[in-house]
DNA sequence: ATTAATTGTAATATATAATTTACATATTAT
DNA sequence: ATAATATGTAAATTATATATTACAATTAAT
């Protein structure tokens, strides 16, 4: 049993940090190539952009790809307690 | 505009691996212990090992916190077509 | 100044992530 | 061999990610 002293706070989407947004204008695409080009509406990029709510992994793959960006580098969690 | 040429297929959740098992298995953690250390269920952490679906990224990130593995090495994706 | 393109956002609907309860099977310890 | 612990899975429910439609507000182009 490792790491028992750990315990994770209560984390909040709000801790969940990402760059989608500087990554997609860097690339010169609108919220709607972006959208299409992993499959999903534009609202839900917008919604991600603005830490609306908390993508799934699979999106989140499909974006780190198209964007070119590690997946490391696009979300990460920011939180004060850790 | 770019990568107008790369077009991601349909990707599936089968598309998607991870090593959360293997992770977990290696720091001498049960199933139990996991998913209390990130406050989910034990069937959630089940069923991401088995891949039978597709965890959100503060999920992940949890994880990925907890295993001391990083994002990438946890989860990415294993697509023929790219 | 007007028009077109881009983005923000809201309401409703749908798909699916995650929970709860429950039980069966497998694995480990005694 | 038996008991205890760990894992797989299934059905029903709940929470929330994502879609759809629609419109307002910005921003960029003419």
């Amino acid at each position: 049993m490792a790491n028992e002293d750990i315990v994770l706070e209560a984390i909040t989407e709000e801790d969940i940090k990402n760059r989608v947004k500087i990554a997609r204008t860097q690339k010169d695409m609108t919220q709607q190539e972006l959208a299409e080009a992993i499959d999903v509406t534009r609202q839900t990029i917008g919604l991600i952009e603005n830490q609306k709510y908390n993508p799934t992994i699979i999106l989140c793959l499909k974006l780190s790809y198209v964007l070119d960006v590690s997946l490391e580098k696009l979300f990460w969690l920011e939180v004060n307690n850790i």
